[in-house]
RNA sequence: GCCUCGGUAGCUCAAUGGCAGAGCAGCUGACUCUUAAUCAGUUGGUUCUAGGUUCAAGUCCUAGCCGGGGCACCA
């Protein structure tokens, strides 16, 4: 090739060819060099981040030569030098190339590199005017080139869409993301450390089953060829991992996928990460000991505190507050037909309003709450007969609702150190006691009809429980929707109502309640636990009730195992997902599964 | 499944029913210490899809597709 040649197709206005064809057309012009932009290997001494910390630190004196490898994540043209930022999982380092160094040709290739293309590098090690490490390009070349261009380096990528659904676009452009699921895989780590320093054993089991048992969700079907007959995913770990135990596998655990075949939303996701674990002669007691220690010593490691910051929650304020103006018709100019909030609160809920979702916090929450409550004792001045009524009425009902909607949004810190020991029955109790004004002092006093009628009328469920509902189904509507959200601070709630937990041994001090916990943090629940039913008479009457007389239902292998003995042993279930979006911050599921399930598209 | 918001250049976003634009990226040129480099010039569009209303549709209407949020479902 002749020196004056272009070395690269040059592109004219006229020229209409697209990003993607411009980067074809540059392979083309590499390939006609004789040069291979698809390398087979290249081994760098050390990592572009591992390079800049260690020459920061002297471990490396300046004119170290160095080999890294890494994408090209931007560069800036001097003209006759050049320097690029070169990435790689360790972090950034930039590298700079002089014409006369690299020599005419080399230096004409190097400026036509693109952003994210793949080289290799050699150089030394210097720092720039401005104090920059950077490494002195000796040589380099490419290990592989991109076709496609990177999402704008400054903004990065906002669209959902594809953040989800080509994720490495978006752990290229964030390092937010990746540091996020990096870390999400320390936790993991930590978790498995944590059980086998207490003498735990990891086992896998199957997540095709015959019959899927353990939880009571919708599971996913499949047909195996050679066997003639269905399969369901897991929808549990629980009864194989109990299998264990009656194998005098005494300390036994397992992380893997569940399958349920249900709606998606910022908190479900069909495939998601269980971690169970079950130790023999032990019972729930025991594994509330666990969970606790657990979670402290995965956020010591992982995070390196016991505190942790929940996840911006300025659009939910605005959603709450934008909701109780539409129920009390505020927000028009129009009075409601409830009743008329001062026009002072209507300001100052507007200011609110007015706020970015970022500027809005726990100050605003704590706000709004003060406002409600100043609104509900001016109603209850203005209308006595309100406080001596035997029900509650609509506007104190409201006021009451949204009071307890913005509780959860007043605290924006989740302190692990302090955990919360609490009875479901106490913690309902208490809550009906307060969204009742005192009406109902105890909602177990109540008989079932009384129960129904205090949720529908006074608490404002009557969208929330069904025809059909059976007793424990309203009290568990009430701990739904009212309690566990409210749950921020780590709490375990005690004793649940028998027929929630079929698996679980009943209290013998209270039959009508088991030994249980429900571990809620962040408002939802994290992890159940229970002392394991072992005995299998009582097994067997529980599951055939749940199965509601479908015995093809009956896991038949899993009550001859417990006929053949299981010790007593407390178990936990956690959801890991769940577990990293209190633990890193996040408040939508999906940005803590790398690969979130999305409708495929055509 | 329902409600709601959104889908415009590779990316981030504009555009009273009236010529579809900007920044970044790209391309061409200048510059041997820049770092969101700078400066000059410049290419790039099935406005998610299909219909409809209109002299005129990115904008209004209908249906659909995809996504976010909410609800329902989820022991």
């Amino acid at each position: 090739m002749r020196r004056d040649a272009p070395v690269f197709p040059t592109f004219r206005m006229d020229d209409t060819n697209s990003l993607i064809e411009q980067r074809k057309a540059k392979l083309a012009a590499l390939e006609a060099k004789g040069i291979q932009p698809f390398r087979n290997a290249f081994k760098p001494d050390t990592g572009c981040g591992a390079a800049r910390e260690r020459f920061e630190k002297g471990e490396l004196p300046e004119g170290t030569q160095v080999l890294i490898a890494g994408r090209i994540t931007a560069h800036r043209d001097m003209g006759k030098s050049q320097f690029i930022d070169l990435k790689d999982v360790t972090g950034r380092l930039q590298v700079y190339a002089q014409k006369q160094t690299l020599g005419d040709e080399q230096f004409e290739i190097f400026k036509h590199l693109d952003l994210a293309d793949f080289i290799g590098a050699r150089g030394t090690l210097f720092r720039t005017r401005t104090g920059e490490p950077s490494v002195k390009l000796e040589s380099f070349v490419i290990l592989s080139k991109a076709l496609r261009p990177p999402p704008a380096k400054w903004e990065g990528l906002a669209d959902p869409e594809i953040r989800y659904r080509q994720r490495y676009l978006d752990l290229i452009s964030s390092d937010e993301v990746k540091a996020t699921f990096l870390k999400r895989s320390q936790i993991v780590r930590e978790i498995r450390n944590f059980f086998h320093e207490r003498g735990y054993v990891e086992v896998e089991t199957p997540m095709m089953q015959a019959i899927p048992g353990g939880a009571a969700a919708q599971p996913f079907k499949t047909h195996h060829n050679a066997l003639g007959c269905e399969f369901y995913m897991r929808i549990a770990l629980e009864l194989y991992l109990k299998r264990m135990l009656v194998g005098g596998v005494d300390k036994v655990f397992e992380i893997g996928r569940n399958f349920r075949n249900e709606g998606l939303s910022r908190r479900h996701n069909p495939e998601f990460t269980m971690l169970e674990a079950y130790e023999a002669y032990g019972d729930y007691a025991t594994m509330m000991e666990t969970v606790e220690s657990l979670v402290k010593h995965v956020a010591q490691k992982v995070i390196g505190s016991l505190v942790m910051t929940r996840a911006p929650f300025g659009d939910q304020v605005r959603r709450v507050v934008e909701a109780f103006l539409l129920a009390v018709g505020a927000n028009e100019e129009n009075a409601s037909d409830i009743f008329a909030i001062a026009p002072e609160t209507r300001q100052a809920l507007l200011e609110v309003l007015a706020k970015t979702p970022a500027e809005l916090g726990s100050a605003d929450a704590i706000r709004c709450i003060d406002l409600l409550q100043a609104e509900k004792r001016r109603y209850l001045e203005a209308n006595p007969s309100a406080v001596s009524s035997p029900t509650v009425s609509k506007p104190v009902q409201l006021l009451n609702r949204f009071v307890r909607q913005f509780l959860p949004l007043a605290q924006s810190e989740i302190d692990l150190s302090r955990w919360h020991k609490l009875r479901y029955r106490d913690l309902v109790r208490q809550a009906v006691l307060e969204m009742t004004d005192g009406r109902v002092v105890d909602w177990f006093a109540l008989d079932f009809a009384g129960r129904k009628r205090v949720a529908m009328e006074d608490l404002g469920l009557e969208g929330d429980i069904a025809a059909g509902y059976e007793d424990f189904e309203v009290t568990g509507a009430v701990f739904e929707k009212l309690v566990e959200p409210t749950l921020i601070q780590p709490t375990f709630v005690t004793h649940l109502p028998k027929q929630l937990v079929p698996l679980a041994k009943l209290d013998p001090e209270d039959p009508s309640s088991v030994e249980v916990f429900e571990c809620c943090i962040n408002g939802q629940e994290i992890s159940p636990g229970y002392s394991e039913q072992n005995d299998p008479i009582a097994q067997r009457e529980a599951l055939e009730h749940q199965a509601g007389g479908e015995q093809q239902k009956l896991d038949e292998d899993f009550l001859a195992a417990l006929e053949h003995g299981m010790p007593p042993a407390g178990g936990i279930g956690i959801g890991i997902d769940r577990l990293c979006m209190m633990l890193l911050g996040q408040e939508s599921i999906r940005d803590v599964i790398l690969f979130p399930q999305l409708r495929p598209k055509a």
